[in-house]
DNA sequence: AAATTGCATCCCATCATTGGAAGCTTGGAA
DNA sequence: TTCCAAGCTTCCAATGATGGGATGCAATTT
């Protein structure tokens, strides 16, 4: 099987099939005479693995972790659970951080008369910025980079 | 007021002031005769709408069309609202997603026995992928690149 | 005068992903 | 058999917002 057949299959891209083996989370594929990626059923089990995992938000390095107890056989349940709940807790953050940005910008715009004066309680409010529940809350970052 | 003392004031990093004038997101600054960039309070004070906005999880190209209301005079309530509702919408959505992964996660963890013993269900659920409504409200990207 | 900040520019890294270009291989159709 | 369209390869670049670092001046403090 080509390495597009395993992308149909698996739901990874053949850029990120690629990209996942440079980077090490897959091991490299073997190649044919021309050197074209090969791969079996079992390979696309595991981009499948691989591609579910992203769905549910969890990082490539914690994909590392999961693909490691996956195929470990005496790994304990606990460590794929703490692994999980981990993840579970930094997405409730998240979640908390986006649901306050989300109240802060509704009351403003509740505010707002949709009209076609120019004095709009939005731009106020980011202009005076006074420092709300909402801004306090955003004040540590959530992983790399701010929410978005 | 340097670069530094502009940063202090309006809670926007030296580095940040940097590449947003280098973007266009603001003015170039004025400069001193050794090349020094200058600030006024009026500058700060811009720099504290952006930070703000930034801080409401607003993107630099949203906040580059809430700066140009601000600006004009004669801009539209109406208009900011409908960038800001905008961006609530986006930000729903993001957070539903997240909800829904939390759930199937939790979901899992419950089943998850936190034990020694090998099988573990939330393995078995990556690994064998059943479409479930997380994965399913999950198909669709939120902006660029998967929710993490 | 010397030492220490502070600022300037430039390059690089992140993280996951997409896009494109240039060149080779494969498979089917003329 | 020859030719063309896909498909594959590698390499490079860009995304968005930010941090980090190196090198070289400028300003301030000791």
């Amino acid at each position: 099987m080509n390495i597009g057949q395993a992308a149909d299959k698996s739901g990874v891209s053949a850029k990120m099939i690629r990209y996942y083996e440079k980077t090490g989370l897959i091991e490299p594929a073997e190649r044919t005479a021309s050197g074209y990626r090969v791969y079996d059923p079992r390979d696309v089990h595991t981009l499948r693995f691989v591609r579910r995992a992203r769905d549910l938000g969890f990082s490539v390095e914690q994909i590392q972790e999961l693909l490691a107890l996956w195929q470990d056989r005496s790994r304990a349940s606990a460590d794929v659970r703490a692994v999980a709940c981990a993840h579970i807790e930094r997405l409730r953050e998240k979640i908390v951080g986006m649901q306050s940005m989300v109240a802060t910008l509704d009351e403003l715009a509740a505010k707002c008369t949709d009209d076609d004066r120019p004095d709009c309680p939005i731009l106020r409010d980011l202009a005076q910025g006074s420092p709300s529940d909402c801004a306090s809350a955003l004040d540590h970052r959530f992983g790399p980079g701010r929410l978005q």
